[in-house]
DNA sequence: AATGAATGAGTTTTCATTCAT
DNA sequence: TATGAATGAAAACTCATTCAT
């Protein structure tokens, strides 16, 4: 029932190198990985402390030892996913040298961790507006970051001539837009997404979008 | 704190013609917008019925002549702004000729509805997946209706060889998350946005994306 | 649906000559007719004004015409009831002679009451403890005065040597206590219940448990 | 106000006998208890669960650790109640071997369960018709049981010739309807009731009225 | 006189949090 | 340190009553 895996994804191997001694897990991240179960199944206010503490297997007392409050234990719960999530995108963010390539790496990781941590994605991309000014201010900081980091990328590429004098800052928008757009769908598709195809069209739109054509 | 207008669009002064004679508002519409305000600023779970009430102006009983649960009154409020929001949208959609020319104004007055109702863009594509099944359903079913719609009309135009052959389906996806991407950036910037300006790039980057090129 | 008769008991013709006319019931006591059928069908506290009123083919605001408020109508209503029982068997009990007789008649004319006026019945009967102190006061002081009644009777009866030396009040309430134990069976019951059978039966037992018998 | 005593009957110490260490009452009973305090007093719906807590002196939630709902509150204290009267009312039924003195003693039970405890008579005797079909249902059954029980004692009884030939059904019925004539009068009364004349009248003139007489 | 739309006081119930063990 | 029994603040909802029409 609870086999809540979180192995590497098939396409990040090297980044988990040395975790997999199935460590005794403390029960922080005990907790953490309860929350952000139920959390993302029931939404904060519908999730229960008590079902979190069974699911992580403590008791309703011993949450509190290491969270201060249910709000304190969503916030850490966040901050833990986007930490996880950034993690793997920035890694091979700083790779290989060609934008295309770099983006459709991107993309792929981005799905694939989608797909593969559809809880975390939920409470990363889901809209916490009503819950928390402050974790709604992470998720726009969040994401304005990498919009920046990728507006940065789009604004290089472009002064060395590679893509058309776009709007870095609003392609790179777009670019985040795009991705967000398979959020629902990854999570909610039964069947096996071939993440490769959608990454190369949305890739192939982009740039022929993006990139200088003789007229 | 009251002053919810409404009144028509820039962009949209042939819609409302003859709306304006800003009758007097019945209980059953105070109270929708109440909600609608009220949901928007706290969230489903925040929201205060006696909020809501006081804030239409009638008492708590009264909300409960119009509305039989707290939940009933948030679906009605989410109805009535997903057909608010269709009637605005699909009038333009049916007009122009030209496929660039329709989607430049689809996105401009996408762009202008999230900038001018707030609160009613911020209900109608916020994630509400912890409140109601149904609603989420709605919401589902609404974005893919529109998605239908946009991949029906990438397909015509793909058999005509107007654009290059590419996934229909995905393209309308990808099209329909870069609206979305606006939805935070205009709700919460201060500043009057270049709405036409920033239509304009989205859909020269798309077109470019998804145009014939001679290679 | 509503045909709530209020015809004579087949065993009192006589005493509601003069009435037949069926006249047009005047608002007030439409209203105490459709309070009795709806207290007692769901009680005091579940008893909604909005179904009487509606029940009496009136408005609600109609009601507190007639009546103060919910208890004076319920008060007005037992006493109604109250009225209506006790002249019916008032009358009957200063008819006859023979005190086995007239007991017999007064059994046989609860029962046909019970029977007949289901709803009143249960009203009468029933136990308000808990609603108001002014109605439970009534109703003991009714059975009180119905208990002290029959004491006398008996007490007559005794001294003319009619009837054993047993306590008259202990007797009376007794009685009381035996034709009370009617009124669940008799309202409950589907089938035509042999009210004669059931008077005789009870009157055979009383009678030879208080009769002179010589050892 | 508390010293809710329930110290064995003055008549049943052979019951209780090794039960008075009054040891720590759980929290469950005492809940219980309170219940039958409150609810007894004031009735169903007059009843407020924050006073039944503060009664038992624990804290309004604590109620809910026990009780799913008022009305689970209810019906489980009104179980305990029939149980607590049977508990009683049986053990005793089935000791002497004379008819006459073994309902003698029924009804010296009775009245001392009645004058002992006041509030779990007036709860289990009461009408709750209005309250939930399913203690309306358990108290006719209960009822009904207790009827059937004397029935067949009466016609075994018949059977033996030591009867007359009385309708046992009806017979048992009239035992429950004067043992139930004496509920108000024994909760309602100051002075200390005497309790043995009352049912050797009772006794005296259900016997005489029954028994086989020469003509 | 008759009405019914509007009202808000009052009640059950939930569940995050505490703290004695 | 870990626990879970106990708590009480807070909110949805009901319905008797009012009063403008």
């Amino acid at each position: 029932m609870k086999e809540r895996a979180y192995r590497p994804l098939p396409c990040e191997e090297e980044v988990d190198k040395g975790k997999d001694k199935t460590k005794e897990r403390d029960k922080r991240s005990l907790i953490l990985d309860a929350a952000t179960q139920v959390f993302s199944q029931y939404g904060y206010h519908e999730a229960r402390m008590e079902e979190i503490a069974t699911c992580a297997g403590v008791g309703k007392g011993t949450v509190y030892e290491y969270f201060s409050s249910k709000l304190d234990l969503f916030q850490q719960m966040i901050r833990s996913g986007l930490d996880f999530y950034s993690q793997r995108i920035k890694y091979t963010m700083g790779q290989k040298d060609d934008l295309r390539e770099r983006l459709r790496h991107l993309l792929i990781l981005h799905f694939c961790f989608i797909h593969k941590y559809r809880d975390r994605a939920r409470m990363i991309f889901g809209d916490h507006a009503s819950i928390n000014e402050e974790v709604v201010r992470w998720l726009i900081s969040f994401r304005e970051e990498k919009e920046a980091r990728l507006a940065a990328i789009f604004e290089a590429e472009q002064q060395q001539g590679k893509i058309r004098p776009v709007d870095p800052q609003l392609t790179a928008q777009i670019l985040v837009g795009m991705m967000a757009s398979f959020v629902y769908p990854l999570i909610y598709t039964e069947t096996e997404p071939d993440i490769e195809r959608m990454a190369n069209e949305v890739i192939d739109i982009l740039f022929l979008g993006i990139s200088c054509h003789r007229e």
